[in-house]
RNA sequence: GGCCCCAUCGUCUAGAGGCCUAGGACACCACCCUCUCAAGGUGGAGACACGGGUUCGAAUCCCGUUGGGGCUGCCA
């Protein structure tokens, strides 16, 4: 299924922001497209706007890229280093008459137009014949008749003559536009396929227009659809978490992200569910990438970062847990040994690596607000955990399987189920009535400890003042 | 408003005229397993937006309606 002829592809971010999930989708699907068919994916900086870029963005990028696995054969070129070659360009295009000088501003614009009227330009300075000169813009002079955007993926798609308006090509500041710097570099860097988001759809007609007038063969479109959230609006910084950062922070691995994007708008044909990357270069194909919106489901990735999690061999789970668990071993002396074996325990009952601290961290410190560990017992509890500490006192060895053995015995001689025994030791021991399993914790604390804690819970629920009686009417 | 895109369970989707009593996955519910919670196993509920065509036959093709989205900037 792989395409016979190398691709050159692209990946153009702008730097006016966190790297955002939907850019991570969409240089997988090039970085694919470059992979399988043996050809080049470049980097671009699309930092022609100087009032938006900012340098940490532009790390921003490279990090992400990197942390998700991928990389770029060329580049990264920076369109900022190039705006002298884009303007060179856009004045050849003035002299050959494919362009026109334009002073009209937004407020003369507006004010020459009936209110109400829709907004787009109307054509003004077409024929004014005005020359360079501040405060006026290079606009492009579109052509009669309909245009044409063969879609790779949505196919032919028609835009009617008049729907297009005359575009500005380079500001009154001379900067030039995206649309202009994007066309001349795809033709500089031979790109063959332009693979983007929709959004880009309405903007396509105006490229091949400009490679109409600069010449040279046309790069093939394609337009992914968009990522949306909840509301079924286009992911947005403002609204929703898109930064691929933010994800990595909370415990988030590449594979599972990369697995989940590449499944978000396309689709291998059959159940498969579970790729690496190695496995979507050979399956990928723009033929089976879908057409409509989908939503980033936060639930669906989760899904696959825990499977993917659970996958991991002990050691490869112990070494990207690290990170998330150095900070609550700080002082702890036998921290290594009790991360060690706890860790095989708690694979598959995390979701993400940030879960980490909360469900293991009793391990290494214990401080719990004993009055809220109280609230949480039952009746007779105090009489579970008493008997519970005299056969513990006597476990041997006191590792889980013993420890478990005694405490079924307990609750055959207390005529209670383990279930039930176990609860309050629970909340004693971890502070917490769910955790990892029980008995492999107290093993790990040791019996001293255990005792301790199952101590310090008694006490507590001891000196609680009893509950005032509620006076009668 | 104009131009463009899109439309199958709540979500991601399979489906390219009869294989569909519409399949899978996430989430949800029940049961099993079980020291809690997970994991695992079994089962369940849950969708072709609507209306017209075309056809012996339509989730699949055409038209319309409705709905959603994108763009409409001297941003990208």
């Amino acid at each position: 299924m792989s395409p016979s002829h190398p691709e050159r592809v692209r990946f153009a971010p702008s730097p006016t922001g966190f790297f955002h999930v939907g850019s991570a989708r969409t240089i997988l699907y090039n970085w694919l497209l470059a992979r399988q068919s043996n050809g080049a994916m470049l980097l671009r900086i699309d930092d022609t706007d100087t009032e938006r870029n900012r340098e940490e963005w532009v790390d921003g990028i490279y990090r992400a890229i990197r942390w998700l696995g991928l990389d770029w054969d060329e580049g990264p070129v920076r369109q900022s280093t190039r705006i002298d070659h884009y303007q060179a360009i856009a004045f050849d295009l003035f002299e050959r008459g494919l362009a026109y000088w334009c002073d009209c501003t937004r407020e003369t614009l507006d004010a020459r137009k009936p209110p109400g009227t829709p907004p787009g330009y109307d054509g003004f300075c077409r024929d004014r014949k005005l020359s360079q000169g501040p405060g006026r813009a290079l606009r492009f002079r579109v052509r009669e008749g309909e245009i044409v955007v063969n879609d790779l993926i949505r196919s032919q798609v028609i835009f009617p003559a008049g729907a297009v308006e005359d575009f500005v090509i380079l500001k009154s500041s001379l900067a030039p536009l995206y649309v202009l710097a994007n066309v001349i570099d795809d033709i500089d860097f031979s790109i063959t396929t332009v693979l983007r988001a929709e959004e880009h759809l309405p903007t396509t007609p105006k490229a091949v227009l400009l490679h109409e007038a600069l010449g040279g063969p046309l790069p093939r479109f394609g337009h992914l659809p968009v990522l949306v959230n909840e509301q079924r609006r286009k992911l947005s910084k403002r609204r929703d978490r898109v930064a691929v950062e933010d994800y990595r922070q909370l415990g988030y691995l590449p594979e599972p992200m990369i697995n989940y994007l590449a499944l978000l708008g396309w689709n291998p044909g059959d159940d498969r569910e579970f790729f690496t990357l190695d496995e979507l270069i050979h399956a990928f194909s723009l033929e089976r990438v879908g057409h409509s919106p989908a939503y980033f489901d936060e639930q669906r990735l989760l899904h696959f970062n825990k499977t993917y999690i659970a996958s991991l061999s002990a050691q490869e789970f112990a070494r990207i847990a690290r990170p998330f668990v150095d900070p609550m071993m700080t002082g702890s002396t036998d921290g290594d040994e009790r991360l060690a074996q706890i860790l095989p325990e708690v694979q598959t009952r995390i979701g993400t690596l940030s879960e980490l601290p909360a469900m293991i961290g009793f391990l290494f410190h214990f401080s719990p607000d004993y009055d809220e560990l109280a609230d949480r017992l039952r009746a007779g509890d105090d009489h579970y955990l008493k008997a519970v500490a005299d056969v513990l006192a006597v476990t041997d060895p006191f590792d889980s399987p013993t420890i478990e053995t005694s405490l079924r015995t307990a609750a055959e001689e207390l005529g209670t189920s383990l279930r039930k025994l176990q609860a309050p030791v629970r909340i004693a021991i971890t502070g917490a009535p769910i955790g990892p399993p029980l008995f492999h914790s107290m093993a790990i604390l040791g019996r001293d400890e255990c005792l301790r804690r199952i101590q310090a819970l008694l006490e507590a629920l001891h000196q609680r003042t009893p509950a005032p009686e509620p006076p009668l009417p």
